[in-house]
RNA sequence: GCCCGGGUGGUGGAACGGUAGACACGGAGGCCUCAAAAGCCUUUGCUCUUAUGGGCGUGCGGGUUCAAAUCCCGCCCCGGGCACCA
């Protein structure tokens, strides 16, 4: 993933790019056309509060972290196309970002709006739904969000909903990862419909149920507090009852609000006014809640309290009836009911279950013209401007007489001007700096205003993996041929933080982009397969920069050397799993490090040599020889199946198998067979030590060789552990051909003194016989 | 509450129906050395036993199977995501 330059590379960056340097070089060994690009993130808040804070301008800043992190990704010996490397701020990507901002919005996907947003007062500026936490705290800063009404930038990602959630199922990415963005989409079907106002002809009130078959059931009707329709519908007497919790409501954060402690606390305020069961044509009572959402829906919903917690919560409150359409089953001990059973109280539908009322009553809502079938999506569509200064300028105009005027193309990129003044004013720098902002009309020509907000920095990663495939195109943001050989990328890896923020925009972006005619219609998904790597823990938080615990990579760069950190990351586990840094972890490394010594000592001939001339192939030379092949088969099945701690494992036993065997007298030729595998095999993990051992040994580069294969026959195991079992534990083992058959196996175990011994004159029941691994007796 | 992961020696982890603990760290002992470092060798799940050998062991409780760390059911604990989303 796109990097963000925040200085020198931390452990993360040295896992991740281990892990991609690694499949990168195995790749091209496999004879692949392998790309392997690289660019900097690098708008962004950091740089500005340095900015801040120093008055150092936010370029020069950047570059400096740009250099930093470019030195340590070189130290650690990543390989990567330098010539296509990108960065977000560079003029000329600038430019492309405007480009695509400006056909956003003539397609109307890029739109402005005002409405109720997430304002981060600790960064000063508007956040998207994504980078508010569960919490309702800032994903970055930490501080407590708070609700703002205002006028701002948005992209129609909710367009791409159903494509979203759909496309997910052909990727092959992490299961929890699609489950995050799944839930995150929030799909859930039901039915929209009408609920007519008592005493006010022609008025309804519209509301969103996935549950239309409790439709019996329902005994009251709540509007969100918000709802435009609350003015209308409160009467008289009920004013005073009403404004008190509107006023209650509205000096409350969003967290105070939606407290996970008040779920059962609900609070509402009858309106006085009622609303018609269409399936009864009773009426009952419309209530405000601020349990009931705006944003979700209608804002309005129906209640069925004996099959919703929630409406239980506050029928019990406010003493509402509560009227079961579900019957539970006997020993069902909860308050609402939601699972399936026959429905009871409820006329046409009675004795069907919830699947078949389900489509009854949507039927019916459908055929009396009431409502309809209805989709909703939890995602919201992605505010996408900030009061930012170090951002990508939004390139449009403000002009009194024309409204909002897209920048020409040619006028394009709109640049941020160098002389500002950074303020924590919460509003962009831009703003207050009248150089950049007063400008002319496109259109009329008269004097107007250019937007001061810049974009979300998730829109530059949200498709530079796209401009990678031609970072030198001139005709457009990207080369629609080159997309086209390159995209999808066939290994993204990355850490699990992004599951749904940048891998959301992404995968939004390329649709879009797709969509727009800037790629070919079927490049739909910007990562075919996503691989998403642990998190480096240090007493037991996450290491990061932010927490301060960061335990310098570089140090161990200059002691025991890069490769033998590369081998650690790859060897401590599983490449998903956390690592967890102990004290035990430079132990470690320092294990990994003599790895790298022995082989380099096994690599060189610098080592116990008993009898290394030339001699007549012994069975331990034919058996060394197998061990090599079987060592090419399994590291090669370790690689392709991301078990790198395997791999290197298996690369240990055999170095440690090579010293014994050149104790014990070796042939050469089979003994740098031994040696030539093991340096290929673990080229692409520790790049210098194998490259410089090849090159002393063969005078070539080890990173143009090619992955060594093995000869299946040779790679067999001859003999093989045959275990002997009496009711299934372990009595007696022995070496065996591996061809042998089921027979002869229980010929060999039977005649095994140790077994008749416990045998004695006991019959065996059965036998069970799996040759040449077990044999299992039965008594 | 719902949805994902995950619980294996002192530690990181292997094995993913068929020898539990590969490989490594740490520990113990030894060789080399005047000494140390480095290196090399042996050993190392727990437990009973002088020993040959036996018993117990993969979070807990059941089940399926000749055979379960692995499959099924029910719990417990840890990590993560979503959460008043109708």
């Amino acid at each position: 993933m796109y990097p963000y330059p925040s200085g020198p590379a931390h452990q993360g960056h040295v896992r991740n790019y281990t892990f991609g340097d690694l499949i990168v070089r195995h790749k091209k060994m496999l004879g692949y056309n392998v790309l392997s690009p690289i660019g900097f993130d690098s708008f962004g808040l950091p740089a500005e509060n340095a900015a801040i804070k120093t008055g150092i301008h936010p370029r020069i800043f950047t570059d400096e972290r740009i250099a930093e992190l470019k030195k340590s990704l070189i130290s650690i010996g990543a390989v990567y196309d330098w010539r296509r490397e990108i960065k977000s701020h560079d003029p000329d990507y600038i430019r492309w970002n405007q480009v695509i901002f400006l056909a956003f919005l003539k397609a109307g996907i890029a739109y402005k709006n005002k409405a109720p947003v997430n304002w981060c007062p600790g960064c000063q500026t508007v956040l998207a739904n994504e980078q508010v936490t569960s919490e309702g705290t800032c994903e970055r800063s930490g501080d407590v969000v708070v609700k703002r009404n205002l006028d701002q930038w948005f992209f129609r990602i909710t367009d791409y909903a159903e494509e979203l959630l759909g496309d997910l199922e052909n990727l092959d990415w992490p299961e929890r990862v699609k489950t995050m963005q799944r839930n995150w989409i929030g799909r859930s079907e039901g039915a929209e419909f009408d609920l007519q106002v008592k005493d006010h002809p022609g008025l309804t009130l519209k509301v969103f149920s996935t549950r239309p078959d409790t439709m019996f059931g329902m005994t009251f009707a709540v509007m969100a507090p918000e709802h435009p329709l609350v003015d209308i519908l409160t009467v008289p007497e009920q004013r005073q009852e009403v404004d008190a919790l509107l006023e209650q409501v509205a000096s409350e954060s969003e967290i105070e609000r939606q407290s996970t402690e008040g779920t059962s606390r609900k609070r509402g305020a009858f309106t006085g006014s009622y609303v018609i069961n269409p399936f009864t044509s009773l009426e009952v009572p419309l209530y405000i809640a601020d349990y009931v959402l705006m944003t979700y829906g209608t804002g309005a919903i129906m209640a069925v309290p004996a099959e919703d917690q929630r409406d239980w919560d506050f029928a019990t409150a406010y003493n509402l009836p509560i009227i079961r359409t579900v019957a539970p089953p006997q020993d069902f001990q909860g308050e609402a009911y939601s699972g399936d059973g026959p429905k009871i109280n409820s006329a046409w539908l009675n004795g069907l279950n919830i699947a078949e009322s389900k489509i009854a009553a949507l039927d019916w809502l459908e055929e009396n013209k009431v409502g309809t079938r209805k989709v909703n999506y939890r995602l919201r569509d992605w505010l996408v401007s900030r009061q930012r200064f170090w951002g990508c300028p939004i390139p449009v105009i403000y002009c009194d007489k024309c409204g909002i005027v897209p920048v020409p193309e040619e006028d394009l990129p709109v640049l941020a001007p160098d002389d500002v003044e950074f303020l924590p004013t919460g509003e962009s720098p831009l703003k207050a700096n009248n150089e950049f902002m007063d400008t002319i009309c496109p259109t009329c020509q008269k004097p107007a205003k250019r937007e001061s907000d810049t974009m979300d920095t998730f829109v530059d990663s949200s498709w530079y993996f796209l401009r990678f495939c031609d970072p030198w195109y001139e005709q457009g943001p990207i080369n629609p041929l080159e997309a086209q050989q390159w995209m999808p990328v066939d290994q993204y890896i990355g850490g699990i933080e992004h599951a749904i923020l940048h891998l959301l925009y992404a995968r939004f972006y390329t649709k879009a982009l797709s969509d727009l005619g800037f790629t070919s219609p079927e490049i739909r998904e910007p990562f075919k397969r996503l691989f998403t790597q642990g998190m480096i823990r240090l007493g037991g938080t996450k290491m990061s920069k932010s927490k301060g615990n960061l335990v310098d990579p570089a140090g161990y760069i200059e002691t025991v050397g890069a490769d033998a950190l590369r081998l650690f990351h790859l060897f401590v586990g599983p490449p998903a799993d956390d690592v967890d840094w102990t004290d035990q972890t430079n132990e470690v490394i320092e294990g990994c490090s003599r790895f790298l010594s022995r082989l380099w000592r096994l690599g060189v001939g610098d080592f116990n040599r008993a009898n290394f001339e030339s001699r007549s192939k012994a069975e331990t030379d034919l058996e060394t020889e197998k061990a090599t092949h079987r060592l090419i088969k399994k590291v090669s099945q370790d690689y392709d199946r991301w078990s790198y701690n395997t791999a290197v494992a298996s690369l240990m036993e055999h170095v440690n198998l090579l010293y014994k065997y050149a104790q014990e007298g070796a042939l050469q030729s089979i003994f740098d067979q031994g040696v030539d595998a093991v340096i290929l095999l673990a080229a692409p993990m520790v790049p210098h030590v194998t490259a410089e051992l090849w090159q002393r040994r063969h005078d070539q580069d080890v990173h143009l060789q090619r992955w060594p294969s093995f000869d299946p026959e040779l790679a067999r195991q001859t003999r093989v552990t045959l275990v002997a079992q009496i009711n299934a534990k372990l009595r007696d083992r022995f070496e065996v051909d591996a061809d042998i058959s089921d027979q002869e196996a229980i010929n060999i175990v039977m005649s095994s003194s140790k077994i008749q011994n416990i045998l004695g004159d006991k019959q065996p029941k059965r036998i069970i016989a799996k040759a040449p691994k077990l044999v299992n007796i039965v008594i």
